[in-house]
DNA sequence: AGGTCAATCTAAATCGATATAGGCTCATCT
DNA sequence: AGATGAGCCTATATCGATTTAGATTGACCT
């Protein structure tokens, strides 16, 4: 009943660039299949010449062994599985577990691979669409000309984003419309007044913050109001550095009388900047922040917020990418998230 | 070099309950193994006849298609990969990322199974076993007699938890030792004078809440302080219901001079509790908090804290997860993490 | 009656890696 | 010199599922 053309399916003829298994390295050694496979194991009835003749090939063309068909003869299946709860709500749990029930049902699994900052944000694609270790990849911290991006559409491997690139008209995607968000957020302040507005924005080089940010510039430069973004801090750093550049910027600026942020941490981060500055959030100053649960008005009620809610995406992106494996010629899959505006509006 | 000794292991001997394969239900059916896949697989050449017994037969032995054997054959992993950062310091991140960092190097890959807090606990837990898909599980959120953690002990699958259970001198395990956090806790209180403390518990099935209190009510019997644990909310509740427990506790006893509570969020709800009813933390009362990441002492100096690293917990439950698949026989790899008591110590 | 064809099913090959048994080549021993 | 054996490698079978080609059966047609 289902779409099983997978294109070029007669008994598996080489196409893209062959990856190498064992099979390659015995043709190029002219050693046996099996004999490659125990020098690589380190065997002891291999001889060393060979051994190392082996392993040099091995290295030379990339090899990789094909976790299938160890899993299948040795019953190893080199995974250990993380069961987690997803019962503490924050973004990183709620976009998993979303994720994870938007393939409910499926045939497909859900595999994590994170990175830290500093890693080389394009190892573990290549790995995966190398080692075909996926079906599909989804990604999220998405930038403009996200070079991730770039590869995976260059390959015409199926993928989804969490938020958009350059080339979003091109590619699966869903994403909140941070401009909406940037818009709404000024003209609230606007509405109550507010004349200087600093801004603890995400870091730049994401898109979300770029859309973000443009939409507090556009719409504050309608209403005449100074726009301040912070350049030494961003939303993601360390809440004693975001309340230095606060303390930093009412000392230099002390006619600001709003902040925007874009996140529960950075809010709380320049919240405790403001009050250490003797000033009351509500009366001489406003703080407006965006959250991915609804949690700072009901800590604080004087704190202006809107909500992102995640769990849509992780469900939507489940979908969107599995649309992208089997039936890659439709259009690709796409949502923008339009937050719903807080009670005063323009 | 490494250990190789599985056990029982020339060309595969049925072993445990012999997992159905094609060939099973070929068997069973009298046809052959290629009319068994096709039928199942819905191909137009098998009589419909034919389909419905084979898929009866299917559905009573259980039978579910390997999935190397799947991805061998036809290239499809029928996974879906979730590359993220882990940019954003939180609970879930941090555990997920440091598991994921343990295994680097290592053959082993990770596998991120959520569940959501309805969900039954064991169905994951079985899906792995039975299907074989993870050579090792790794748990959190544990409880006393665990099911789980009774499962995968009686049928010897490796496994490894974050938080112990009644078995705990039987398994692998990191945890962090909350019954001393607790100790700590309430003497610091009571060094600040501290008589009547109330208490936002984790709930209270998992083990690393009843530690917890444990400590808290050992310490408070021999400090003579008055203890009351919350029993309409725990510390995963919606900040909301925890701000109303507040309130109603401090209405019906005012004598509270100090809160307990093991989350930053249920930390910040008690605050807003406490301040909604005129109170000041740090002077006619106390709020001492747990968190994963330092954070409250960030922006509120007047709240008592104290952390608790999950990093090294992925790194630790990584490498005893890989312990206990290539030597079971070993002892288990075991560590309680100790707190670093504040500056005044009892 | 002989032939054609559709409907069903079986046989064999294959994906990649590895375990087991067997074969070949020397060197060494008696 | 023939035997023994260590050292090193190859051949074959196998894990589970699927694909392709080929075999069987009976119905239907001229």
């Amino acid at each position: 009943m289902h779409e099983n053309k997978v294109p070029g399916d007669r008994n598996a003829p080489p196409e893209r660039k062959a990856k190498p298994t064992l099979k390659t390295i015995a043709k190029l050694s002219g050693l046996a299949v099996p004999t490659v496979s125990r020098a690589l194991n380190d065997a002891p009835d291999i001889g060393s010449e060979t051994k190392k003749l082996i392993r040099k090939i091995a290295d030379e063309i990339g090899y990789v062994p094909n976790r299938a068909g160890v899993r299948l003869r040795t019953g190893r299946t080199n995974v250990i599985s993380l069961v987690m709860s997803t019962e503490h709500d924050n973004h990183t749990a709620r976009l998993i577990s979303s994720v994870a029930g938007g393939l409910q049902g499926t045939r497909f699994h859900l595999n994590v691979t994170p990175y830290a900052p500093a890693d080389d944000i394009m190892k573990p694609i290549r790995y995966i669409v190398e080692t075909e270790s996926a079906d599909a990849i989804i990604l999220n911290q998405i930038e403009p000309e996200d070079p991730r991006i770039a590869y995976l559409m260059e390959r015409g491997f199926p993928f989804a984003t969490h938020g958009r690139s350059n080339w979003f008209d091109q590619h699966p995607y869903y994403d909140f419309d941070n401009e909406a968000y940037g818009r709404h957020a000024i003209d609230l302040l606007h509405a109550r007044g507010r004349k200087h507005v600093a801004v603890v924005a995400p870091p730049l080089r994401q898109s979300y913050a770029l859309h973000l940010v443009a939409g507090l510039q556009a719409r504050a430069k309608a209403n005449g109001q100074t726009l301040f973004i912070l350049d030494q801090v961003n939303s993601d750093n360390p809440s004693e550095d975001i309340i230095a550049a606060t303390t930093d910027h009412l000392t230099r600026h002390p006619e600001t009388d709003a902040f925007v942020t874009a996140s529960t941490t950075a809010a709380l981060a320049v919240l405790a900047g403001v009050e250490g500055r003797g000033l009351t959030v509500g009366q001489q100053i406003d703080l407006f922040a965006k959250e991915a649960v609804p949690f700072l008005k009901m800590v604080r009620a004087d704190i202006l917020t809107m909500a992102e809610s995640v769990g849509s995406a992780g469900d939507f992106l489940a979908k969107a990418a599995i649309q992208a494996i089997k039936e890659p010629d439709l259009p690709p899959m796409q949502h923008l998230e339009v937050p719903v505006a807080p009670a005063s509006d323009g």
